[in-house]
DNA sequence: ATCCTCCGTGTAATCGATTCCACAAGGAGG
DNA sequence: CCTCCTTGTGGAATCGATTACACGGAGGAT
């Protein structure tokens, strides 16, 4: 591949003409330019990023961590962090954790290895060794998403909590009083998050949120099943189920299906994460959606001010309802009562 | 941020020592050895890759450019090659072209400038000139699920023609006489070869696949839906739509119900490209399977090879036939006649 | 005792860019 | 006509690693 040695031979000029030909810098005459042009243009010519790299400890390329690709809402906030970073001049190099704390420490330090200008993080856990270092150790750094407490970095994150009174509302209003809640893991700040804005929610109706109707999930969708089964082998199984994340409710909603129960004659559902696949699931699934979009801009507008050596503002957007038919209509006979409890219904087949 | 000159001081040796230490050579004293390690240690030193890279001309590195991330069946396959990537050693950066080639060639360019060791590539389109050019340039490169004939580069992808004809067959055995297809891109060879497959398969039965029921879809669930919208307009409308991705079988589910009409009941519908969510559609969807991680893994493998300056032979796998509910049940009244034209049905609302 | 190996280490070149500094040419001002 | 400044260009150092080559000393063979 040719070099700029070769263009400046071919240009008949030095290295440093040429390079800063390349570089738009002022002091090169127009027909010094132009004839870089030409030899670029002849030898195809394509600067080494890596040797521009080393030598001005930029290589415009921001570090993106995720907690799991597979995960329909990662993958939006992934592309719309990749958009918004092309737009300002930045490459975008995924990691994706898939909710390891081992995995995501290995990306860390390959990304701080390849000298990255910027880390963009939805931690999988409380904190690993790997990327608390990187914090200290200055790496501009921003969380989005999920964050870690007492880690001063900016954070990027929607606030679902009046989405959540929201849904409260919703539920009690079509007459369900045993709300259960499927949570992520207690070392992510969504995790705990949901479950405390669920509990706060119920509280305004003078409703409890007893342990049996906390279920232990990993946003993974295996752990939704399980901890619906769970629930539907209770004395009195709950007549909602929340799942803290869309995989789950897919994880819950094989579980109610499996037992032959159907969703939300038997048992309703809601999520958090709204997803393009909910509008068609059986029934459309009512979810709590966030602003991913938006989410993953500002992220990257925070992370690049940070670079810029600037403060890097922490955002907060709202999260909000989005009704669709799994937690039953309103009006709805046998679901219509305030005072009298749910009909009775069957726990298991 | 340490330097090896940094720890060579703190060890005190030569960079030339404790480079050789780093990298195992065998002619370093086991003295020596320990006396880097601890320099390591104390420094926290991390070796720049970056000028590695320039010095060894490899970044272990390989990029990876998708048609579009939001496609399921693409997140898995980029988290399955970077799954077998990172256990060879590899890293990964995926580009998202979005099925646009300007943005495909974007990140060609942009990779081959960070000078990635090689490239996996699900080609947008016929051909852009970027990709094209880096083919001929020698870089090491792997097609997977599309690729572009007349070009000289190793493809790992499946082949659907078997499991296309298990899904005529099916179809036939219900009743169907009136088959339509939403095609792919015909820039695109899946594009293509799901088209022709299933205009062979359908020949196998004395049936024709006439014009006016060949969708243009760009693998976009927008185009899913216009297609539908338009097959439902057809005066004699299909009675089964055979999407050609899985986004595309959204937009026809989309256009289907809008129109206040249900699968399988007034229409049925088929996908290619298996994907968690059908099982969970209303009704569960009947697609066509590819295994998915084994190509991403055989993908990567085959690369490798390449980067090693061997053959990477291409690969071929067979997908399958899931069947599910959205085309309607054997045995199902109404369906079950052989020679008589299926029911009569609304084509609007 | 002399010479030859081999082992461990250091010196320095190298990868491909950027950028500081020096310098030549040419025009302006005295 | 000499000095000074501006403009465009080139030489060379530099970033942080790897690696060819040289070299000094220990040990074995003769």
């Amino acid at each position: 591949m040719a070099s700029i040695k070769d263009v400046a031979v071919e240009a008949g000029l030095s290295v440093a003409t040429v390079s800063r030909a390349l570089n738009g810098h002022p002091s090169v005459s127009p027909a010094a330019r132009r004839r870089v042009e030409a030899a670029v243009e002849t030898l195809g010519y394509r600067p080494n990023a890596v040797a521009r790299s080393l030598r001005t400890d930029r290589t415009r390329t921001l570090g993106l961590v995720i907690s799991d690709v597979m995960n329909p809402y990662f993958t939006e906030l992934a592309r719309s962090v990749e958009e918004e970073a092309r737009a300002l001049g930045y490459s975008v190099v995924i990691g994706n954790a898939d909710e390891r704390p081992d995995l995501q420490d290995h990306h860390v330090t390959t990304l701080l290895d390849r000298r990255i200008d910027g880390l963009l993080v939805s931690p999988t856990d409380g904190g690993s060794p790997g990327m608390l270092a990187a914090a200290r150790a200055g790496t501009p750094m921003v969380f989005v998403d999920r964050w870690i407490p007492g880690v001063d970095v900016p954070v990027v994150r929607s606030d679902g909590r009046a989405a959540v009174r929201d849904l409260v509302a919703h539920l009690h209003g079509l007459g369900h009083r045993r709300l259960a809640i499927i949570a992520g893991p207690a070392a992510t700040t969504t995790g705990r998050e949901r479950v405390d804005a669920f509990r706060e929610a119920l509280g305004a109706y003078g409703l409890a949120l007893p342990g049996t109707y906390i279920g232990q999930g990993d946003f993974q969708a295996e752990s939704g099943r399980r901890a619906t089964e769970r629930f539907l082998d209770l004395d009195e199984p709950p007549e909602v189920v929340f799942a803290a994340d869309n995989l789950m409710a897919l994880g819950a909603l094989d579980a109610v299906r499996a037992r032959g129960l159907r969703v939300p004659e038997d048992i309703a559902l809601a999520a958090f994460d709204d997803i393009p696949w909910f509008v068609h699931t059986d029934p459309p699934v009512t979810a709590i959606a966030q602003p991913t979009r938006d989410l993953g801009r500002a992220a990257v507008r925070a992370l690049v001010e940070r670079i810029a050596g600037r403060a890097g503002e922490s955002v907060t957007l709202p999260a909000r309802l989005v009704v669709r038919r799994s937690c039953g209509k309103p009006g709805k006979p046998g679901n219509s009562s305030i005072e009298s409890p749910s009909p009775v219904r069957r726990s298991t087949p």
